[in-house]
Parts: C-alpha cells; sequence; structure tokens
DNA sequence: TAGTATCG
DNA sequence: CGAC
C-alpha cells in the first residue's frame, strides 16, 4: 500500500456546525461492498413507497436492516421489528455497517455508537424528503449516523423549528454526516433528487441512516 | 407536515 | 426550482 492511498480512518471528519459532523468520502473504499449488502436485504425486504399518516405516499422508497425499522402508515411514525409486507423480522444489519456505523460516529465523538436500526431509504429522480426530526427513538443522546450512496444530492439541515434558518450541505457517494448533542433533534431533510446516472449504482441514491431506536 | 399547494 |  502506498502511503498516498485513502482509507476510511483517513478521511477528515469536519465539523460544518456544532454537533454536525462530515465526512466525505469515508465510505467510498467500501462503497461496492456496501451495495452487495444492501441488495441482500433488497431481496428479503423490499423497497417499498410507505403512506404519511396523512395517507399521502412518500417519494422515497424505504427498506429497513437490524432489529427494528423505521415504518409509517395511517396510524403513524413507529419502530417495528417486522417488516410489515411479510410480517417476518427485518433482515439482519450486516457487520460491516455496524463497524462503519460506529467508527464514524467515534470520529464525531460519539463513543460506543452500537445502532440498532438501520433505515435505508432509495431515491430515484424527482424523489425527495421534506423537512422532518427524527424523534421516535428512546435515547436522544445516541447520535443519527448518515450513509450517501450513489447520485448527489442537497442535504438540508436547519434548526428546532420547520421555519428555522437552513444550512445547504451537498452529500456525494461514499459521504457520510453525523449528529447529536445539541442538534439530535435538528429538522432536516433533501431536495429533489436531480436526473443524472451513477457508475456504481445507477440513476438513484440510496441512503442509510444509522440509529439506536430503544 | 418523512407531504402538498402555491408563489416568485 | 426552491421557499413558504
Ligand atoms: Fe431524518
Amino acid at each position: 500500500m502506498s502511503t498516498g492511498d485513502l482509507f476510511a480512518q483517513d478521511a477528515p471528519c469536519i465539523e460544518i456546525a456544532a454537533d454536525v459532523y462530515l465526512l466525505k468520502q469515508f465510505i467510498l473504499h467500501d462503497a461496492s461492498a456496501l451495495i452487495t449488502e444492501i441488495e441482500k436485504v433488497f431481496q428479503q425486504a423490499p423497497p417499498r413507497k410507505m403512506l404519511t399518516p396523512g395517507g399521502y405516499s412518500m417519494s422515497a422508497a424505504i427498506s429497513n436492516c437490524g432489529n427494528y425499522g423505521w415504518v409509517t402508515d395511517k396510524n403513524g411514525y413507529r419502530y417495528s421489528q417486522q417488516d410489515p409486507l411479510t410480517g417476518k423480522h427485518w433482515p439482519m444489519m450486516p457487520a460491516l455497517f455496524k463497524r462503519l456505523a460506529s467508527q464514524a460516529a467515534a470520529l464525531a465523538g460519539f463513543t460506543d455508537f452500537q445502532p440498532d436500526a438501520c433505515l435505508i431509504n432509495s431515491y430515484e429522480p424527482g424523489s425527495k424528503m421534506g423537512l422532518h426530526q427524527d424523534k421516535d427513538e428512546l435515547d436522544f443522546n445516541q447520535p443519527i449516523v448518515s450513509f450517501s450512496l450513489g447520485l448527489p444530492v442537497t442535504f438540508q439541515f436547519g434548526g428546532k423549528q420547520r421555519n428555522s434558518p437552513k444550512q445547504n450541505i451537498e452529500l456525494s457517494h461514499g459521504d457520510v454526516i453525523v449528529w447529536g448533542r445539541q442538534k439530535r433533534l435538528n429538522y432536516h431533510g433533501v431536495l429533489t433528487l436531480k436526473v443524472g446516472e451513477h457508475p456504481v449504482i445507477g440513476a438513484r441514491r440510496i441512503n442509510l441512516t444509522f440509529r439506536r431506536a430503544r
């Protein structure tokens, strides 16, 4: 190996705001392995568009792995151990996911992060995710760790209220963003995914969100 | 309200 | 488009 090679453990962890950390290309070298694992999860728990409590369809297609999966339907948002489509448990969280998510959290100063939930959001051009808070978990001392794969997107990170000022952050294939502590409940979302073709995963973006649900 | 309609 |  040459010293010029960039490995995940060498990726810089930039604090883009208090308690918000960007690890540019942190998972770049693991992207192909991650995608292989994602496709295996999809075979057991195919991505599907879920309904919001208001009855509208989300534009991102959802799957999950781990002990708990985030779901939404007419009854609300919650974590469930079962896939509502099959009634079976969500697929196991791959060890690679846990290891990389915990490593990223540690670089952001969150020691011993052990995610029990991995939400997999699949976006196609035209898909978006409106501003929302991640607040269905029990322990808000635990951070949120988000992996980006595929097409780039503008991530918006706002404040405690929906109308608070927002920061725009471009997230690309291989990037990781981590937030917590005073920002744990801040609003965030992504703008509409633009048309494009990614050489590794085609015309889509896949986001992995790691959380400690319980 | 993890969406949508509407405005600029 | 993106803000509201
Ligand atoms: Fe979120």
